[in-house]
DNA sequence: CAGTGGTCTAGACCACTAA
DNA sequence: TAGTGGTCTAGACCACTGC
């Protein structure tokens, strides 16, 4: 009854044939593929079949394609890993994040909040103060700021729960385009390491995103203070 | 027959437009975009042409097809950033990294190594101690340990100065390998805080970082102490 | 059933590279 | 000039959805 699972389109079967003969060593790094017109002889496929099978490995990352030269095998670096920093996936799979929204309120922003937003200081913020905690105690202790445009409603639990590109790209009704994240390693001290439940001096993660839209204006920042003894990032280079 | 007074291609002028209306809201998430064939009368093309422009808002995730039922505009999510993980990017790229070579030697695994790449304790192994600094003085310092194999020169000069995904594969000779990094944060003590300079308690990121094969077999770890005040790690959002 | 997306063909012409 | 990849057409048939 399963006939249907087994039927894998021509394009399909060629890339993975092609993946193949690269991955067992057929086909190393810098060697050129047969040019298309060749393989879809081979193949018993058209042209367009042929492109469209290649065109997932040059993707992916396997192959690259120059024009009136050829297509060559690709010497793939496993140095650049995704990352997912959203709630959900912070402490992996298994283990549950809840949120605590401690404050939020609208202040005029200081100097700090007002460089790393783009706006004069004194201008109006939403600031958002959560907690990350699981069974076992606090994570986390997060900060969010983003530019208070009068008359657009808040909805606190939009801005408690949900990721921060798109509270941001929700509350400013676009489409997020950029966001970076800084890592860095900090103690924690005052009421940080008290609301964390830690003495001063325990190590954590300091976490900063910035939001940005597509011309570099940022339009969020936060900041997330992590207990280093129950925070770790995990990154994975990039794979099918 | 269309005029074409234009440069770029038909497909990606017609995803250009669609993700215009997109992120200047005309099209809201969960709206369908109008069936393919009606594209392709609007915009005077075939088919294919359509296929290949939508494709590419799919592939970016501003589009999902759905089979029967229609093309839709999607939420894209901004969580999935992308970190470049290899000595040179390590403080952005007006800052130089230098590293020196602090030993390079063929011990028997202990328990923690054996564990990590898979073998037996009591296996050999090459330990590599890097440290890893600027003009300003010590950043980071790092142990690498990689399976040893009898037979396989071993060059220092790549072992210690080449990012560790390659250096793997070349000692193995392969090439398509994947990697997972674990970002954490602790303190430094003892050895490792005098040899970057601190005192014992400065906050220090802990990267480690498992190099596989295709099927999962570990065949390089390693672990980075860098100073937290020296080092950040920046990830972006992948952006077309 | 009609409407949608998914795959595929057998051509065509263009842009680029190299000998 | 010959060979390559890049774009594009005007059809075709299939698989899936919803009525």
């Amino acid at each position: 009854m399963e006939e249907r699972s087994e039927y894998l389109p021509a394009y399909y079967r060629l890339a993975e044939d092609i993946r193949e003969k690269i991955e067992n060593g057929e086909l190393k790094p810098g060697d050129p593929i047969p040019p298309a017109n060749r393989l879809a002889e081979q193949y018993g496929v058209s042209l367009m079949t042929v492109r469209q099978g290649l065109s997932i490995l040059v993707r992916r990352g396997y192959l690259k394609s120059i024009q009136g030269k050829g297509t060559f095998v690709t010497i793939p670096s496993a140095d650049a890993l995704t990352l997912n920093f959203s709630d959900k996936h912070l402490l992996g799979e298994d283990k549950e994040v809840k949120v605590k929204l401690l404050n939020l309120e609208i202040p005029v922003a200081d100097d700090m909040v007002a460089d790393r937003l783009g706006l004069k200081a004194g201008t109006k913020v939403i600031k958002v103060k959560r907690l990350l905690y699981t069974d076992e105690g606090p994570v986390a202790l997060d900060f969010r700021f983003l530019p208070y445009i009068k008359g657009v409603p808040l909805l606190e639990k939009e801005i408690a729960y949900a990721a921060f590109p798109e509270v941001v790209a929700r509350h400013r009704e676009i489409f997020l385009l950029q966001s970076t994240l800084e890592i860095s390693a900090c103690v924690l001290q005052g009421e940080e390491a008290e609301v964390l439940e830690v003495s001063e001096g325990h190590p954590a993660l300091c976490l900063e995103q910035v939001i940005r839209l597509k011309d570099g204006r940022p339009v969020g920042w936060s900041r997330m203070l992590a207990r280093g003894d129950r925070l770790t990032l995990k990154a994975t280079s990039r794979s099918g």
